[in-house]
Order: structure tokens, then C-alpha cells, then sequence
DNA sequence: CCATGGTGATTGAATGTTCAGTAAGCCGGA
DNA sequence: TCCGGCTTACTGAACATTCAATCACCATGG
């Protein structure tokens, strides 16, 4: 435990500890067991300097969020080299990856709690609700890039990518309170299967 | 506010009293807000009289849990009369309504904050990984019945289920956490026309 | 008269939050 | 260069509240 996303590893401002110790104390200790004074043990100051930066606990929560959103978004690798199929393939397994890694599964469990705050906080329904918007965006971008290049067939990527990123919400959800990898690795099969199927039928049906 | 499933509408003996309690407290204000008290104050008794049938809070919510999955085994209604495809369109129905009125609204945000505890808690972890089982057990026996009446392709019934319930369980957390039900109404169509594909697929391919 | 079901007041611990005060930079003027 | 005032970063201790859990006590039927 300790470890860190690389944009988070050596902080610069106070903010940016602030995030890292937020990041580790929710690896931790989940946000169950998450506490202003467990935030404050794995951050360098004070845990009364929280409250210097942050009016309250939740507001400290959201903006970690949020920035944990603005870190994602401008950490995409945009490998526009590989092929659509191979692209589509990389946001899913950076979503949901075959084998969860101890440090990683810490940090999902959480996101999987941060997420169901949602369902009786209205702020955490709005950040969580970007969240979803923009990765769906990028699903609907890559789609798109390979119905252009004639990769895949013409469908509603708006649809498609709603239903790959539900799938995926509920299998990291799945992984972390129910059967454990199982859920994780057959959804990656039968999803692969689905994109074979929807994306790539052209093949298919030359086939038959 | 104040409806209850049919099985919790007048308790006879002290226990389902607390468990409709338990249910009145949890919709109205969900896990997060959800304490001893308020289940008190839902409940015609008064609220030490709880510890006096329940260790403690957790054990409750866990006798609650387990309640509420087996009355839900024995409320299955089974109609055999229809065909497959409507069983399957009926059990998905059940879990996803087109439209989630207010107050099942209350308490599919709660199982949503309760699925989350097992992301911490290993007996919630058990909980609900029992819940999955017999829910997907459930999906397995309709696509098996299917396949022996010959409606439905000779698929894996056992990988088929898992993907409806990852995909439902994803559908659920997301109408409750994020972009409302637009999230629950696309993933129903989407459903609709995977079972078209994956399940009926006879046709389509007589017709290619 | 005692076991079972039941009550209201109370407590102790956990935890978010505040606050008075200290240290450290910054800046314009003498 | 040094001084005074001003602002920001930071701290430790205390405060206030919430809440699960307990306790002493009551009632009623067998």
C-alpha cells in the first residue's frame, strides 16, 4: 500500500497532497472507514490544514473527484496509431482489467462506494453524471472513428457505448461486492463477443 | 412514502415487524441515513426493544438482507404459461421497470448503497453474492427452458445469465447514481435487441 | 414469581468542525 | 536595510454532535 498514479506521485502544491493523501486514506481504508483524521495521517501536515483548503469533509470528497476526473481526461493516451478495434479493446481493459492488481482494488472498492453516495446525494449524482458523460464520449469517439474508417458497421454509437459503459459500471461493481474476478473476466468475454458481434458483423454475415 | 411489498404489508410476529420497519426506514432515507433511531420511529415498538431480537445494527440489516431475498425466492411467481422470451422479458421487467415510481425509487437507491457495503464487508460481500446466485440461477433456468422448448439458439446458458446480470446490476446502480433513467431505458433496449441477436438468432440468420 | 416482551433515559465513544494562536512570507516606505 | 502592517499557511487542543449500545425498570401471562 502506498502507491500512488503517476500524476499524483510527488505533489507539488498543498491541494495536490491534499489529493494524494485522499487518494491513499480511500485505498485504505475505503469510504466506509474514511475519516478527516485518516485523511490527515497520510498527509505530511496538519489534519486541521484540511479545513484551511476545504469547507467540509463532502467538499473535500467532491473536488477530489473532480479532479480525479480532470487527471483521467488529460491522461488518455489518444493512440490514434492502433486500430479502432485495439482502442475500443484499451478503454475497456483500462476500465476493467483482467487481473486487479491489490492496490488497484482498493481504489475501485471505493469509487464503488463513492458511486452509490449518489443515490441519496444530489452532488455526487451531478459529479458522477460527468463522470458517465464523458466516458461515454469517449466510447461514442472511438466508435465513431472506426465506423469512419470502415472498421466497424454503421450503428448508433450513442447506444452502443451507453450499453459497453452500463456493462462495465455494473462489472466493476459486481468485482468488488459479489463473486470477486469471475464477474469481471467472463463480462471482458462476453463483451468481446458483443463488439464481434455488433461492431464487426460485416465479417459475420460475409460468412454466412 | 409508507408502501411495502405485499409480503411486509402486516407483519404478525415482532421480527417481520422490524423488517418492515427496517424497509420503511431504508427507502425513506437510505443507508447513509439510515440509524437505530429511525428504524425506531418507523417501527409501532420502541427502538431498544431492536437490540432485544438483534445483537447489533449490522446484524439487523444483514437478517433484512437475507429476509428479503428469501421472500423473494418464495414470491416468484413461475408462470409457466407464457413463452420463454416473455419469462426472460418479465424477470428483466422485475429488476429494471420502464418506469421506477417514487417509491420503488427509495428503495433500489438503498440496495444500491447496501450493495456498496460489501466493497468493505465481507459478510455483505456474502450477502449479496448469495443474492447474485440465486438471481442468476433464475436467469439460467429460463434460457435453459427456452433452449429445451427449442425457442431460444443452444447458447451458454450459464455465460448468457451472468452478462444479463452484470448488464442489469450496471443499469440498476447507474439510474440510481448517474444520468437518471434515460440510463435504464436505453440499457432495456439495448437488452431487447441482444436477446434478439445472441438468443433468437435463428431467424435473423434464416433470413441473411 | 419468574420469564418474556417491552420501555425511556442514559452513556461513552467516535468524529466532524471550530478556534485562538504561531510561524513565515510579502511589500511599500523611511 | 530595517520596520510595520498585512496576508497566507499551518497547528493543537477543545467543542459539539451524533449515534450505537446499555441499563434499570415495568407489565403481563403461565
Amino acid at each position: 500500500m502506498g502507491e500512488t498514479p503517476p500524476f499524483l506521485a510527488d505533489p507539488e502544491t498543498t491541494r495536490e497532497s491534499i489529493m494524494r493523501a485522499t487518494y491513499l486514506a480511500l485505498c485504505e481504508h475505503g469510504y466506509a472507514g474514511l475519516t478527516i483524521q485518516r485523511i490527515g495521517e497520510s498527509f505530511e501536515k496538519s489534519k486541521s490544514l484540511l479545513y484551511h483548503h476545504y469547507d467540509d469533509k463532502d467538499e473535500l470528497l467532491l473536488a477530489f473527484l473532480q479532479f480525479m476526473l480532470e487527471e483521467h481526461e488529460s491522461w488518455v493516451p489518444e493512440s490514434t496509431d492502433d486500430g479502432p478495434r485495439e482502442r475500443l479493446d484499451a478503454v475497456i481493459d483500462a476500465m476493467l482489467p483482467p487481473e486487479l492488481a491489490a492496490e488497484h482494488h482498493g481504489f475501485t472498492a471505493a469509487m464503488v462506494e463513492l458511486r452509490a453516495q449518489a443515490a441519496h446525494d444530489e452532488r455526487y449524482r451531478d459529479q458522477f453524471a460527468e463522470h458517465d458523460r464523458v466516458f461515454q464520449a469517449h466510447l461514442v469517439d472511438v466508435i465513431e472513428d472506426g465506423i469512419e474508417a470502415g472498421q466497424f458497421r454503421d450503428v448508433d454509437a450513442e447506444a452502443v457505448a451507453a450499453f459497453l459503459g452500463t456493462t462495465v459500471a455494473g462489472a466493476m461493481t459486481r468485482r468488488v461486492t459479489g463473486g470477486g474476478d469471475r464477474a469481471a473476466t467472463t463480462t471482458r468475454e462476453a463483451l468481446e463477443s458483443y463488439v464481434d458481434r455488433v461492431l464487426l458483423a460485416d465479417e459475420t454475415e460475409a460468412e454466412a
